[in-house]
DNA sequence: ATCATTTCTTAACCGAAGTCAAGAAGTTTG
DNA sequence: CAAACTTCTTGACTTCGGTTAAGAAATGAT
């Protein structure tokens, strides 16, 4: 499995293939940012391209930026008794931060994998500083979408805990149909809250009961 | 069972007794506070004492305050196919807001109800805005501080996602014993996630295991 | 193509939570 | 005090996920 580690912000020059470059365009583009703005990005900001397999960050290492996803997934997840518990799927358009570890400089507790290859900008925690004050009015647009994500959040582990794996698989299927393309159904199984056998039995269960409505 | 609606901010004057007039003391004298940071929430932020069973905030109602908990104790539940869900116990010390639904003007999800009496700090959403024009810098504490929020619930979340009901329940004796003393069990029993009825056996299965001990 | 590895499924058994029902313990009300 | 209500517990039974083990299916390597 490869390892990034330091590199991903370190490395100067950017891929010259084609994708990456319209993404920096996109990036830079925003009509809701000032020429100023979209100078600074273009400028702090670079894309990278990410193999499958690439850790952007390890369970215990200290977050140093915030990514946005711009193609492929990435899968959140923790050791607990030498198991991996999966907590989170991002996917194309999902930003990776952890306000609470990159300020308090502490250990992080999940690693983040690609589960294919990825498209990611590097927004380094330095760049974050001098962007705030450089541009107040974004700090302040920051805290307002911190907020909304918190509460956002809030409501998506209230419906998880009041469904059960039956009715989280079904809502996945809805919701995110394109990660049964990238990811192994164990590792789906670990975040619906089940055993891969379990999530097994639950297809099977939902695969009879669609049978018999014929 | 009581209901507040609007008239928790509108109402003018402060309780005059002893208890409340000593946490509106303690609200402004924070030293990491400028004095005219102080004046500003002596002014703008009253101190109101709330009787046993007030909703504070009812599902379907759009949130317009934000709250400091200075005693007492608050329950957060939403309801689904007709039962109570239990989410969060809020104690002494604790904020209650919600940006999401706040900034975006949304019916709330959720209720907030006293299970005690409680005395709380109110600060509207107006105030709020005001505050952020007047002293920029507590915008930028305020975006900190929920960034830190957002990342200890999430850690809070992983917790209890990999615990059984058994080790929530043992959990929450040592972290808020306090809650034993307001809290009918069988809210309890839905914020661990179970039925009363579970809840019963597992008090039932640590009292036999913790006599077998001697 | 063959072999090895990873991933997924099935079956038998166990333990824990859900459900329903009854009743005990504790609290409030008249 | 007694009646009514709320809260908590217990028992019988069902359902569902965990565990273990075996094997099928899919994928990758030589």
């Amino acid at each position: 499995m490869m390892n990034l580690d330091n590199d991903v912000t370190s490395s100067g020059q950017l891929d010259p293939d084609f994708e990456v470059l319209e993404i920096m365009k996109s990036l830079v583009s925003s009509n809701r940012n000032t020429q100023e703005e979209k100078d600074f990005f273009a400028e702090n900001i670079p894309v990278k391209r990410l193999k499958k397999g690439t850790l952007l960050l390890k369970e215990g290492q200290i977050l140093k930026s915030s990514y946005h996803l711009f193609k492929g997934c990435i899968r959140e997840f923790y050791c607990k008794d030498g198991e991996e518990k999966t907590v989170a799927f991002y996917t194309v358009g999902d930003s990776l931060y952890d306000g609470g570890h990159r300020l308090n400089q502490t250990p992080s507790n999940v690693t983040w994998e690609c589960v294919c290859e990825c498209i990611i900008s590097v927004f380094s925690f330095e760049v974050e500083k001098e962007m705030y004050s450089r541009f107040p009015r974004l700090e302040s647009l920051c805290r307002i979408e911190t907020e909304k994500q918190y509460s956002s959040y809030k409501n998506t582990v209230n419906n998880y805990l009041s469904s059960s794996p039956e009715e989280r698989y079904e809502n996945l299927i809805k919701t995110k149909p394109e990660l049964f393309q990238f990811v192994p159904l164990y590792h789906i199984a670990s975040y619906l809250g089940v055993k891969p056998e379990s999530l097994s039995r639950i297809r099977g269960r939902l695969r009879s009961s669609a049978s018999s409505k014929v």
